[in-house]
DNA sequence: CTGAAAGCGCTAACAT
DNA sequence: ATGTTAGCGCTTTCAG
């Protein structure tokens, strides 16, 4: 018993002007003259018009939407990047359609079919591990600049992308064991193949070599980005004869598995151990000791995603690709890490 | 230089049929012979032909959508339960729109339109505390079909809705302290006036009193759900006279945030303090001492409030209304709780 | 079982 | 500045 819902017909008759007017006095206010702008807003106002978005996404052949692509939605790391790309969408009068890439292979979908469907004008990915086909579609040049990757990226495209510093972040987290007279300083990874875990990895690297220090291959234990990986690491690194006294961990909650399992064992940070993490998500203030991590601005990472998106999808020239944006990361100093005690 | 997408009628003109028994052997191949299937089955693929969505939408007045309403963006609770409603939605065509309330505000646009300009058929709403204006504009006959609540509800209006058994759930935890020999139970709570914080103190409240013991009012301890209102919750904690020997707190990570608080101060749990947590999010295995809690199965709540959700869109019998779907939770004993010592 | 034709509600040429 | 008109791509009566 749905009555029917109010047209642009409505509003033109109430309003005493044509369908092309109403339309006009909405969408390109300036176009019209004053005294019809008003006519037609109280018309609108009387009969509670709203504009039919399936129609006018037929019509304008765009959706205003944004579709963006998680690796895992159960996953919480991503929930601030969602609160900063919709916050910007939002603002921009568009909408947020978000799917995780296992129902999108579960479901036989394509991504590429929601910006050919309709459905999205333009996406954000945030997993740098798409399957190749997947990849090469997106590459096609119909679509190339409605692409965009946050926090992760591919390195098999030079799609445009937001990502934070993290080669530098490595390096601030190695230099500030440094700093504090650790000498013989580890590193858990993320998962292999992982473009964050290669960049933080090489980034310790680098800072270790620049500061004098070889890396030993068996402080640099493997791992992934998880809890129960940060907890496989403890065992790992409590197996090792010469143990070092700094860590730096590829995630915090890897480092807080970590941390909680070494402490079972009698070792304690940071008077044992000294650990860094990364991302400060915010339990790393609230676990004890409160940890020492290089944060990554994560709203900001998802703001300006969206940003960088609608740029792409309204420019109309041809753009320059490859467009690396970097979000600084900093060093947030607390109780996990101390000086090295002689 | 987009080249022109394929329409019904490129595949109605390879396959030798018309655009409506394309359309058919689409959405109903069952209505079309065998042979035609097949032909424009083949058609479709030569020509990589998708149904345009926004024609699709506008036509048959669905959008094959469904929103999803949380608080706030940025809470990682939600990200389970989003995966399950994700699950559910994806394997019945349909995508998901995610939206927070904090976005919506600030906008300035309404729940409502969303459903009245065709973005979406239905919606979610993980948020018990919309505004009033919000509520009344959904419970119009026109809308109500189209609505579910999921973990969170309103008492200001009987829309079908999920939940976990909260209140059964406060009385296990309480039940668990007891038969480990406390008697001295405090309780944090959740935010004033939320729902779940209202359930949960209830059923602690109820089940103590079933005990025999007497609630006290100052081991009933306001907070919120996050981690500053656990920390805040342990300052208030530390100053009280008489101390209980077990406390059960709204949220999990409420509980870590006063664990680790009152490990800072030289209270050792479970030796001083036992505490049960509740939802058992992932992080509770992994902190020092494993938290004890009472589990909340988000996936699952989601999954069914997508389930309970394509259900009432779909029937067209006039519905019972205030159909409440029930998830059991479960206690997950682990190290934060012990035996009284003597 | 299939085709012809109408039309969902809107916007954008084009004409005035 | 405003109106007329066509048509976005699809589905669905209605005939045959």
């Amino acid at each position: 018993m749905s009555e029917k819902a109010t047209t642009v017909q409505d509003v033109a008759r109430t309003a005493g002007v044509s369908t092309a007017t109403v339309s006009r006095a909405l969408s390109t206010p300036d176009k019209v003259s004053e005294r019809t702008r008003e006519v037609v807003f109280k018309a609108v106002e009387q009969t509670g018009y709203r504009v039919n978005r399936a129609a006018r996404n037929l019509r304008t052949q765009r959706s205003n939407t944004a579709l963006v692509i998680l690796p895992d939605l159960s996953n919480p790391f991503f929930s601030e990047i969602l609160e900063g790309i919709s916050d910007h969408l939002s603002g921009t009068g568009y909408s947020m359609l978000v799917a995780g890439m296992t129902q999108i292979r579960d479901s036989g979908e394509r991504l590429i079919d929601y910006l050919n469907d309709g459905r999205a004008d333009g996406m954000i990915v945030l997993d740098g591990s798409l399957p190749q086909d997947a990849i090469s579609s997106l590459t096609a040049p119909t679509h190339r600049d409605k692409i965009v990757f946050a926090c992760e990226w591919t390195n098999q495209a030079d799609f445009p992308s937001v990502r934070s510093r993290n080669r530098q972040g490595a390096r601030d987290a190695i230099r500030h064991l440094y700093d504090l007279g650790h000498r013989k300083i580890g590193h858990i990874t993320g998962p292999e193949g992982n473009v964050l875990s290669l960049e933080r990895r090489d980034g310790a690297v680098a800072e270790l070599t620049g500061l004098g220090i070889a890396p030993r291959a068996e402080w640099v234990i493997p791992a992934g980005f998880s809890l129960p990986d940060g907890r496989k690491a403890a065992q790992r690194f409590l197996k090792l004869k010469d143990r070092p006294t700094a860590i730096f961990c590829a995630s915090d909650i890897q480092a807080i598995a970590l941390i909680s399992e070494l402490q079972r064992h009698d070792i304690r940070v940071p008077n044992d151990l000294s650990v860094v993490g990364f991302d400060d998500i915010e339990m790393a203030e609230f676990v004890t000791p409160a940890l020492t991590t290089i944060r990554q601005d994560r709203f900001q990472l998802g703001y300006a995603a969206a940003v960088l998106l609608m740029e792409c999808i309204s420019k109309d020239s041809s753009r320059d690709y490859a467009q690396i944006h970097q979000i600084p990361t900093n060093l947030v100093p607390r109780d996990s890490t101390a000086p090295l005690l002689p």
